[in-house]
Order: structure tokens, then sequence, then C-alpha cells
DNA sequence: TTGTAAGCGTTATCAT
DNA sequence: ATGATAACGCTTACAA
């Protein structure tokens, strides 16, 4: 059987109460007791139950994320991990631990209505790909601490964090404006199906204005053969835009190797540029000017707004955005 | 205040005692009383909970899954989160829950030390990537049920769990053989360096030696440029090879952008073969026949290993290999 | 500054 | 089949 803290009070001449409170250091304990008594500790191994502390504090310390974890959920969507690898390091800093808890969209509601009622966490951070309306409406009801990872689909009662994409848009641009471009191309995503890429779009747009220039948009599947396609058919017009700018890193594939087959040089006769670092942007050759997105910090930020909202219930911030980094590369 | 077991007990008009029987179907209970106190139970959305159950029982349904968590982890290894993903999602059916601590290599020993005396999970499922043989001694010591995810690069006394490496080589090289290619150039890692590449070419000798053939080697890094100097001087050759193995899929898009420019039909010319299916080789042009690795499997695998072990102590499974599968595309 | 003792909400043992 | 009750190991008001 481990020890408890029975054992140790019995070894420093003490009370049970004396050692609980010179291990948790929140009550007034004179200081040569309290080191006496950690002293002890440290040389006996001696440390607090891990369950027995969280049913006496009615809080167990372990901060539930929750989403969709389908089969290759981590090959299709690294970045959702870079954002729990941030948060599970923010919350090991500070003692709390960060459970992971796989589910459906459809069965969240019910999931997290357990979960509540059961206790099984102090706070939950959940993935906007499994937020529902009926789950936010939940959720503004309940009590418990909550967060969104990654900003609402539509218009919703509840706390969430994410990168701040229209400032990705517009620094994007403003590089390409500085390198001397002006005819600048834009690779999306399908109309009306792709938020974040619409979102940086605002924000290049914003940064064209200013210039009085105009972007030029192709809507599209976001993969490599879209990028190939719509890279011939740029190439192809007598007026070819002088720079390239895709959404993510497959569509910038594409192009690259489009534009190598066409014998063109990048950055000299078209310059090429993407929104996200990974997975391709440093590897290829030349590698390719990146706005990137810093997931670790929004996992990082996300746990670190989370114990503030344990600490202090009542805080009501509704959104909290982190800032996009430009990578400059061969590309441009 | 939320509901407790003497809430429903009153309502039910039976001890807390009965309750608790009745809800875990642990112990007997009249099967008209058992149904009576569950659809009470559930009409009044009471739960046991979680912390003193966990007390209670002196087990937290807490799987720790440890392992180094950088920040770009998720880029650089989604392997890894696959297989997280996979014991997540394991241990959830099973009521488990899965949390994920990341520590660095030289600070693993103690925190598995402190967490073992804390009790804070029921089990640990540590990544072969902090496994240190100092580690391996300490968990052969302790008591608490462990596994580790990868196949340890030294022998160690603990029990581990991996894909089966030498199979997937066996399977690469005697598809390339069916397909009638005999002239294969393997591309791998450093020298010394890469145990997985190693345990793949001793599978795919296996496969050669039947038909009393021989497989080139070519060592080096397992990048993108790699993949571009080692096709270029292959290419070069009199005899060039007929089919090329990757053992990365960076090192494959260096080979099919090489082999392209070189106006060569795939695989007319030549074939082109990787192991992993990630993150590449079913979105390139060609598309790439690729040996997969089933990581969600693995971790699938992983967690229910640990649950039996959980149940049976006196398991001394060592360890298990999951099986990988043969994606044939268009590059053969 | 230290100690006493009452929780915390279950589970599980032993009577009945 | 059911109930009374003692753990489980800690935290924390309150008393000393």
């Amino acid at each position: 059987m481990a020890m408890t803290i029975y054992d140790l009070a019995r070894a420093a001449g003490v009370s049970i109460a004396t050692v609980s409170k010179a291990l948790s250091d929140t009550y007034a304990v004179a200081d040569d007791t309290k080191r006496r008594i950690r002293a002890l500790a440290e040389s006996m191994d001696y440390r607090p139950n891990a369950r027995a502390r969280s049913f006496a504090r009615r809080a167990n310390g372990t901060i539930l994320f929750m989403t969709d974890l389908r089969r290759n959920v981590a090959f299709e969507n690294p970045h959702m991990f870079e954002i729990i690898t941030g948060a599970a390091n923010y919350l090991a800093r500070k003692g709390y631990t960060l459970a992971l808890g796989g589910i459906a969209e459809q069965d969240a509601p019910a999931a997290i209505h357990e979960m509540i009622l059961r206790e099984q966490a102090d706070g939950v951070i959940l993935h906007a790909g499994i937020l529902t309306k009926r789950l936010a409406a939940l959720l503004s009801k309940a009590e418990l601490p909550c967060l969104v990872a990654g900003k609402p689909g539509f218009p919703a009662d509840v706390c969430w964090i994410d990168v701040n994409h229209e400032l990705s848009g517009q620094l994007a641009v403003s590089h390409l404006l500085d390198r001397g471009y002006t005819r600048i191309a834009f690779l999306m995503g399908l109309e009306g199906e792709d938020n974040i890429s619409e979102s940086r779009l605002i924000g290049a747009q914003h940064a064209l204005r200013e210039e009085e220039l105009q972007i030029e948009i192709l809507h599209g599947q976001s993969t490599y053969a879209a990028g190939i396609a719509h890279t011939d058919a740029l190439l192809a017009r007598p007026d070819p835009p002088q720079a390239i700018l895709c959404t993510n890193n497959y569509l910038a594939l594409g192009c690259l190797q489009r534009i190598r087959q066409q014998h063109l040089r990048i950055p000299e006769d078209i310059a090429l540029m993407t929104f996200d670092n990974y997975p391709l942007s440093m590897i290829v050759s030349p590698s390719i000017t990146a706005v990137g997105l810093d997931m670790y910090e929004m996992g990082w930020e996300a746990a670190r707004l989370m114990l503030r909202k344990i600490r202090q219930p009542s805080l009501r911030t509704q959104s909290y955005c982190t800032v996009p980094a430009l990578l400059v590369r061969e590309s441009t």
C-alpha cells in the first residue's frame, strides 16, 4: 500500500492538517515546519494521492478537449493536434491534465451533457468542428467553463479563440505589394464553403484598397489538381498575374509544379505565396513564402484562457485571436 | 449542488447501497428494483460523480499517453497523433479516458515516477520516442500497467506494440516483383540511424532472396531534396533501375518530380513506390503505390492491450505487431 | 501556529 | 435481496 498523509504526519510528528497545509501552500504554516515537512515528504517519496485530492477539492485538474476523432484525422488535420499540443503543454505547466475526448458532431450534445453531470472535467475546450447551434445553446446554460477552439461558423453566445485570418490576408498581400507585385491572383476554396478563405480575402482586399488595386479571385477545390488547373488557366492568358497566392499548400504545390514545367522562374517570372506553413511550403524547391498559422500558440492561449475562466467564472471574453507570422522564403 | 446518490436513494425508497449496486451491475439486485432505480436515475438525470467514484474504486479510468510534445510535432509526426486517436477512441468506447502528457525525453523518468506516486492514471502508454534504458528499468519495477507504442530502439524488458515493418518491406518488394520489376532501388535513411528503414530492408531482401535478386540501397536524408539527388544519380546510369522504392513520401515526391522533368513515363518507363500513405502519395499525379501504416489500428490495439493488462496484471505479452496494407495506385 | 473533526460521494463488506 | 456502515485520503472550517 502506498504511503498516505497519515504516515507522513506521524513521521513528522504533526497532524495531517499541518501536512496538508505545508504541502499545498495555501494556509499559514511556520516556515521551518513547512521546510521540515517538505524535506521529509521528498525523502520519503510521499505525494498526495491524486484521486483523493480531486475528491476533496471537488476538482480533478482535468480539461477535456472534445473533437471529432475519426480515423486519418491526424493526417488530414494536423493543425488540430497542434492546438491540442499547445493546450496540453500549457496545462501541464500549470499542474493540469488534458484529456482527449473524441466524439462525432451528432453525439456531442449528449456526451457533453453526460460529462457535465458526472463532473468529469473542470472545463471543456471544444473544437469548432463539432459545435452546432444546439450544442452552443446547451453550453451557454451550463455552468461548466467552456471555450471553443476556432471561430464558430454561426453567431453564437460562446467564448471562442482563433487565428486572425483577416490579418493573415492583409499580411500576405502587403508583402506581395512590398515586393512590387500588383497583379495578384488568389486561389481559394469553393464559393460559400470556405469561411477561412473568405476571411483572408477580406484582409487581402483591405490591403489592396489603399493602393486602389484589385485581386483576381479563383474559386475551386483546395487540391493539388486544382492548383495545376488554375495555373494552366492563368498562364495561358495574355496578361498573366505577377503573383499567385494560394489558400493552402496543396494548391501551391500544384502551382509550383506547373510553373516549373513551363520553365518559368520563381520568383523572377512569377511569384508564389501560400497561406499556412504546412505541410510543404518549407521543403519544396524553391521554398514558398507563407503566412504561418501558429496553432500551437492558439492551443496554448486557449488553455490559458480556460484556466482564467476557472479561477474567475464571471469572465466573459467573447473572442481572442492569435497573430499570424510572415515567413519570407525563395518564392517571392 | 448536483444530485447525489442519497437523493436518488430517497426518491426510490431504497438505501444508497442498493442504488450503487443497481447502477454498477456488479452485485445481485432484484431485477425489477434494478429497472426501477435505473429508470428513475435516467428521469432525474442522475449520474454517479466521477471524482467520488474514482476515489472509492481506487482507479480513475484514465490512461496516460506520454510522449514528447514539442511545437510543430503534429506536422512533423502526424503518425503519433493517429496512434493517439486510435487509442482515445478505443478507451472512450470502454468508458476510459485518454490523458495526454507531454514530456521531453530527459524529464520522462522523473515525470513517470511522480505520476506513479500520485496514482494519476490506471496505466501508461509511452511513445517509444521518449523511452530510454533508464526509463525502461524504472518501468519494469513499477507495478503500474505500462506499454510502449513503437518498438524500443534497444533490447528492453517492456511490453511494446508496433507496425510490422519487416512485413511491410516484404509486401512492397513482392508487389514490385509481381509487376515484373526486378532491378529495384531502395532509397532509405541515413546509415545506422533509421531502424524503421533497416527493418523494411530486411523484409525486402527476404522477398528478393527467393528470386535470387539483389536490391540496390541508397542511404541519405529522407527529404525531398535527397529524392531529387538520388533520382538524378540513378537516371544518369547506363542501366537505371526499373523501380524506385522510397522509405517516405518526401523522398518519393522528389523522385516523382525529377522523373517527370526527364519526361519519363510512370510506370511505363520507371515505377515508383513508397512506404507510408501520408502525406502525399494519394494526392500527387500520378498517385503513388504505397504500403500504408495503420497507426490508428496500432493505437486502438495498444489501448486494448492496456485494458487487458489492467484486468489481468500477470499478462506478459512482450510484443504485438499490426499488419500493413498494400495500396496499389498509378505509379506501379 | 497547530490540531480536531467534519465533510467530499461513492464502493464494498458484512449483517440482516 | 437489501441495508447499515466503514472505508477511501485528502481539504478546510473552526477550535484551541
